[in-house]
DNA sequence: TTCATCTATGCTATCGATTACACAATACGT
DNA sequence: ACGTATTGTGTAATCGATAGCATAGATGAA
C-alpha cells in the first residue's frame, strides 16, 4: 500500500534537504523556528513514522532489551517480566523474552541470538544445568549489561537482583516456632542450586538460634511437585520420631505433603503446620489457604531493569551490583490458627 | 571492548571487497569455492557475528514480531506467549512483548511504537475497552500482518485465533445435565464481551437441546472474582427453586462458588455440581479440584504463530483466516461423582 | 564600508550488509 | 584463432537517519 514515509520524502515537499528535517524533528537549535513548525506540520500531514531501525543502525543502540527465563509461563516469571516491562516500556525499551526450558545449550544459543540482534542489554534467569559461562563473558566482552535475577552464577562484573532465600527461610521457620511447633522438617529441592542451599541454611540457622536439635532425617530432597510431596510427607511421619511441621522449599511440595496429611486424618493447622516457599497463586485459592514466603517477583522485574538504566547510563564497565530483596512471609491458615491473613511487610534493600 | 567484527574486516584481511565476504557467507553459488572456505574459517577466527539491525535495515524486515496481551502475568496469557515464542523462535523470529493493562488508550500506543520498531507483524489480544479501531487499520495500510487471539474484534482483513467458547459452555452444560442436574444456573460476566455472550449462548441452547426450561432467574452477572462468586452463589440458593448445578463462566467465579456452598454444608459433587471456565492452574490443585473448560492456551498461541507465519509467506494481501479451536472439557471432582480425571498437566517448581 | 561572526542550511560520509550491474579473465566451440 | 559463454570479483547504490564540516547570506562592530 502507501510506502512508509521517511525523512526525504518530507524534505522533497518541502524543498530542502533531509539533514533540514532531521535536525528539525531532533528539535536541533540550529535551525529556525519558522522551518521547524513547517517540517513538524508537514511531517504529520504526512503520517510520517521514525523508522527505528535506522536510527539503531546510526546510533548502535536497538532500544531492545533481551529477557531470558526457563519458562515463560511459569507464574513467578511471568509477574517478573511484567515488572521488567513497566519498568522499560517508559524508557522506550522494547522487551524480546526468550525461554530455554532448562536447557543449557538452548541458553547459550539465545544469548547469542540476542547478541546478533544488538539487543542493548540482557536479563536473565540462568538454566538448572548452567555450568559453562563462555557465552557470558561474550556478552562482558561486547562492554553489554548483563544483570541476573533470582537465578544467578557469580560470574565477575555481572549484576543480580535476587531475593534473600536464606532470610524467608528463616522467617518461616521462626514463625513455626513461634507457633509452638518443635520438630519441624524441611523439604528441599536440589541443594547445588544457590536457592535452595540458601533456603536449607536460613531453616537450619533458625533452629539453631532458638536452641532446637538440628535432626538431619527431617531434610528430604525432592522434585518440586505434588506427588513428591506427598511421598515425603509419608516418609517423615513414618519416622519414630514423626515432625509436627513442615517448611517447604516450594510450594508444590507443601501442597502435596498436605494432601497427604489430611488424607490420613490430620488436622492441620491444629495438628501439624505446613509452609511454603514461593506464593504461588494457588496457596491463596486453596480451601486450606497455604502460608507462603513471597518473593516479590514484581519488584524483583522492576529492580531488575532500575539496575540495567543505571548501567546504560553510566559509562562504567563492568558494574557488579548486587541488589538482595527482603521477602515477606504470607501468614495463611496452614501454620496459624488465626485466621486472619498477616503479611509482614519488609521494603526492599540494596547493598 | 573488542570491536564488533564487519565484514569489512575481513574484507581488509583478506584482501578482497565486502560484497565478495557477504556473498561467500551467503553461499552466493557466483563465489568460488576456495574463496568461500577462505571467507568462512577467517570470518570464524575473527568472530564474526551478521549485525542483524543492518540486515533489518537492508531488507525491511526485522524478523520481530510483537506480542500484546492485557496482562502478561496472567496465566492464560503468559501460556499462549509461551505457545507463540516456541513456534516463531525456531523461525528466527524475536517476540517483543507489551501489555495494556485494560487500557485503550496504551493499546494503541503501543501499536505505534511497535510499528515504529518495524515489526514484521503484530499478535494482540485487545482491551475490554478497545472501540476506535483506527490503530489496527494503520497496521493494515502499512500492510503487515495483523492476528487477533482469544479476544477479538470484526475487522475486515484480519485474521484470528480464538477457542470456541459457544461449544465448551455447552459442552460444560452438557456434562452437569448428564450427571443428572436439571436445574443448572449459569455465572456470567459482562455479556457485551463476546466471548460471554458465547458462553451464555451454549449454555442456553444445551439446556434447550435436552428439553429443560431456561430460567433467566438462573443467570448471574458478576465481576469474574471470588467474592462475587460467593454472594452470587448465595442469591441463587436463596431463590424459590434454587438450582443443583452451576455453570460458571469464570474459574474464580466458579471457587467462590464453592466455597459458599461448602460453607453452607451442600455436598460437592453428590448433593451439588459446578463446573468453571478457563482451566487456571489452581482449579486441579484444589482439594475438590474444579471441573473446567480447557481452552488450549499453548495451542492458540501456536495457532496464532503459524497464521502470521503463513501471511508472511505469502504475497496476498489482507487474508483474514478464522481459527477456531475446539476446548476440552476437564472434568473433575467438582462435578462428578466419577473420580477418574482426564487431563494433561504437569506443575512443576516455581524457581 | 569592510571584515568578522552568526545563522540556517546543504553536502556528504557513516552505521553494516546486500545486490544490480559491470568487467576482467578464463573456458569453450567451431 | 576468434567470438561467445561462463566464472569470480569489484563498484557503487541502497535501506533511513544522523552529524561533522562547509558555506551563502545576514548581522554587527569599527
Amino acid at each position: 500500500m502507501s510506502k512508509k514515509t521517511t525523512i526525504y520524502d518530507i524534505a522533497k515537499a518541502l524543498n530542502v534537504t533531509a539533514a533540514t528535517v532531521s535536525r528539525a524533528l531532533n528539535n536541533n537549535p540550529r535551525i529556525s523556528e519558522a522551518t521547524r513548525q513547517l517540517v513538524l506540520k508537514t511531517a504529520k500531514k504526512m503520517n510520517y513514522k521514525q523508522n527505528q531501525l535506522a536510527v539503531a543502525l546510526k546510533s548502535g543502540k536497538s532500544k531492545n532489551v533481551g529477557v531470558i527465563v526457563p519458562y515463560i509461563d511459569r507464574s513467578f516469571f511471568s509477574t517478573i517480566i511484567r515488572g521488567i516491562e513497566e519498568e522499560l516500556n517508559p524508557q522506550g525499551y522494547h522487551v524480546i523474552i526468550c525461554q530455554t526450558l532448562e536447557d543449557g545449550k538452548k541458553e547459550s544459543d539465545t544469548v547469542q541470538n540476542l547478541l546478533n540482534a544488538q539487543v542493548d542489554g540482557i536479563l536473565i534467569s540462568i538454566t538448572r544445568q548452567t555450568k559453562n559461562l563462555d557465552h557470558f563473558q561474550q556478552v562482558l566482552n561486547k562492554n553489554i549489561p548483563l544483570i541476573f535475577f533470582d537465578r544467578k552464577t557469580n560470574m565477575k562484573g555481572v549484576s543480580s537482583v535476587t531475593v534473600d532465600d536464606y532470610q524467608g527461610a528463616y522467617m518461616a521457620t521462626m514463625h513455626l516456632i513461634d507457633q509452638g511447633c518443635s520438630k519441624i522438617a524441611h523439604l528441599t529441592v536440589d541443594r547445588n542450586l544457590e536457592i535452595y542451599e540458601n533456603r536449607f541454611r536460613g531453616y537450619k540457622q533458625a533452629l539453631i538460634d532458638k536452641g532446637f536439635h538440628f535432626e538431619p532425617d527431617y531434610v528430604v530432597a525432592l522434585k518440586s511437585d505434588i506427588e513428591a510431596g506427598k511421598d515425603a510427607a509419608k516418609k517423615l511421619l513414618d519416622l519414630s520420631h514423626p515432625p509436627d511441621a513442615i517448611f517447604s522449599a516450594s510450594d508444590f511440595g507443601a501442597l502435596g505433603a498436605i494432601t497427604y496429611l489430611k488424607s490420613i486424618g490430620r488436622q492441620i493447622p491444629s495438628d501439624f503446620r505446613v509452609v511454603g516457599f514461593s506464593n504461588e497463586p494457588f496457596t491463596q485459592f486453596m480451601e486450606l489457604p497455604i502460608s507462603s514466603v513471597d518473593q516479590c517477583p514484581i519488584l524483583m522485574g522492576k529492580t531488575a531493569a532500575q539496575v540495567f538504566l543505571e548501567q546504560i547510563d553510566s559509562k562504567e564497565i563492568h558494574i557488579e551490583k548486587k541488589v538482595v530483596l527482603k521477602p515477606t512471609l504470607n501468614i495463611r491458615k496452614s501454620s496459624s490458627t488465626l485466621t486472619v491473613e498477616v503479611q509482614t511487610s519488609n521494603p526492599q534493600s540494596t547493598n
